[in-house]
DNA sequence: ATAATTGCAAACAATTTGCATTCAG
DNA sequence: CTGAATGCAAATTGTTTGCAATTAT
């Protein structure tokens, strides 16, 4: 595969956001080039996921969030106000061991989000 | 609210289906009564939703998945198979208790699948 | 030349909206 | 009669596909 010049501006605008959709990944990209077409976006993160150099994570709704390989976490999605907080991997340490020995299932704690409701929405719902 | 045909039926298509898509609930219901539009489907889910009686889970990618509200489970899927194991809810509670005291983060166990590699799939990796 | 890469338009899936019609109290 | 509920068509969002034009070797 060949870095070409679209590729790259893919792969610094997710260095500078540290992770976005596909379409903030587009408008940051086109800010600097306005001919790069979406569907390159697209194409491109998916050939870097394929390499190991990005990988996405389904916050709930709506577009999956891509980020580059380094910046892995966990994303705590609050289902109330959508605010994301991140918590460190190892959090799911735990969970990832009880999930091997009951279930065989090797987890991969970044790739989905878990959600719940941020300390904020809790107090507002009381 | 009242309890129109069509609210009962997508309440009994979840039910008898234990859990399903919008786009399946709208097949089982249309096998019944043709007449009801996927339109109502959303809307009815969504109703139901608000009022506490089912509730959605995203399995990563495509429409979500739809429950009556007591047959709650965690769900590991797949993504190299796409296939869905289902987990008692009681394997997140550690988690969910260290998520409190860390992040003040109220986690909701069953919104959100976990992903990772079934038993199967991680021979077929090695 | 030839294979990879791109842009563009169109297709697609999942969902939402606007609006006119129907229905129950 | 009046508001709630429904159906239908069209709009929207996120994503993928087909294909012709471009680019690097």
């Amino acid at each position: 595969m060949r870095m070409t010049p679209q590729r790259q501006l893919v792969l610094d605008a997710l260095l500078q956001l540290e992770q976005a959709t596909p379409e903030q990944v587009c408008q940051h990209v086109q800010r600097a080039t306005p001919s790069v077409n979406i569907t390159t976006i697209y194409r491109t993160l998916e050939l870097l996921e394929d390499l190991g150099i990005v990988r996405h994570t389904h916050l709930g709704h709506g577009a999956p969030n891509y980020s580059v390989h380094e910046h892995q976490h966990v994303h705590l999605v609050c289902h109330r106000c959508d605010k994301v907080v991140e918590a460190p991997r190892d959090v799911m340490d735990d969970l990832r061991g009880t999930l091997r020995v009951r279930f065989g299932f090797a987890l991969d704690a970044s790739h989905l989000a878990l959600s719940g409701l941020c300390a904020d929405c809790q107090e507002a719902t009381e």
